[in-house]
DNA sequence: AATTTGTCTTGACACTGTCCAGTTAAGGCA
DNA sequence: TGCCTTAACTGGACAGTGTCAAGACAAATT
């Protein structure tokens, strides 16, 4: 795994300490996370991440940024993994998507969505989450004929199912969502289109 | 705020560092809160802590122990402020309630729903928390005569409801529902009724 | 070939959580 | 009353953390 050979200048830095925070944090969680052990995972000095992303608010920033685009491409995803072209089962998808990113990755949606050491105001972030979140609102768009930005209405369509899916996969991350935690996959995704379907119709 | 007068035994020290320790929370969140800062906060050894409540986790657990009951609280009040018995009503009161408490304490919020440091076993945290989703269950029961333990139905209605309100409270304390934080309080609260519908109909 | 620039290292500081051995006071028991 | 067991709290130690400053190194530029 890790490399034995180095060279004062590692070549792709940035990019290493990225993969490694990904996968510190998709082992351990926030709990084992912490700035020293990247640099160690990767082999490294224990302030050679500082020149690349600051402190440790710049690297979980840019680690909660690669996380959006994940999340994007999830829901994309599932929707391409759908045979209709209805716009109603193409939302569905968009959620089931969400589901499977959340699980996938629990560190991550939490460092995302729940952390307070998280700069919610920079720009590459802001740009990826909120590239999510207009994929939801297309999702509604489609299905209502009109712009969410543009018709009161279908925004709170969107804000109803954001937070359904949201709350649903928040919950279950929680681990108080017990009968939900027992189910196996199939199960699961099932009863969640059966709960999923009351924010829309 | 702080007592000059120390004598060696404090007298009631559990109840103080649970105090301190809230406070600490809502004034700075889980970035500033430390076990050796709430116990300089009550002017204690630094390790004093460690007697009640075994280490970090023990104290923050019985914070969001503290917490369901102060959520739990919050729905009952809103429900006792409202005039009908209706059970539509009484349901809305209860997301109300739910809404009103992330506000207020949103810190305390994170720590009860986010928080990977929380050992979710604990035979008291679990009662207080069950007994919060217990009091939705029962809005739900109202609302459709039957007991969501014994309808799956119902049961698919209880999460519909709770995943809307606890999603739709996630994103606004996130800071990723733009358009919904910019509003005051009562436009707020009226966007909300408007989405929390869908769950239920 | 010399110098500038970006990359990385090393060492330091203050802070954290947890462990351990000690000190102090309170409450039961004679 | 006096003893003594036990709970409450202290103080120091240790390993680990984030961040800062000064230096070492190599690559790019001139």
């Amino acid at each position: 795994m890790t490399v034995e050979k180095h060279s004062y200048h590692h070549g792709d830095l940035r990019a290493a300490l990225l993969a490694a925070g990904e996968s510190v944090l998709a082992e351990t969680g926030m709990e084992g996370f912490s700035l020293r052990r990247v640099a160690r995972e990767v082999g490294v000095s224990h302030s050679a991440p500082a020149h690349h992303f600051g402190d440790t608010q710049g690297l979980l920033v840019a680690l909660a940024t690669q996380g959006f685009r994940q999340f994007l491409a999830a829901m994309q995803a599932r929707q391409n993994a759908c045979q209709t072209q209805d716009a109603g089962d193409l939302l569905v998808a968009s959620g089931l998507g969400y589901l499977d990113f959340t699980i996938a990755s629990p560190a991550l949606f939490k460092l995302m969505f729940g952390s307070d050491k998280m700069d919610v105001c920079d720009p590459a972030l802001e740009a990826a989450a909120t590239a999510a979140f207009d994929h939801l609102a297309q999702d509604i768009a489609r299905l209502r004929g009109v712009s969410p930005y543009e018709d009161t209405a279908a925004m709170a369509d969107v804000m109803a199912s954001w937070s359904m899916v949201h709350g649903f996969a928040s919950l279950l991350l929680s681990g108080r969502m017990h009968n939900v935690q027992e189910m196996d996959q199939p199960a699961r995704e099932a009863f969640f289109r059966q709960v999923f379907a009351r924010a829309i119709d």
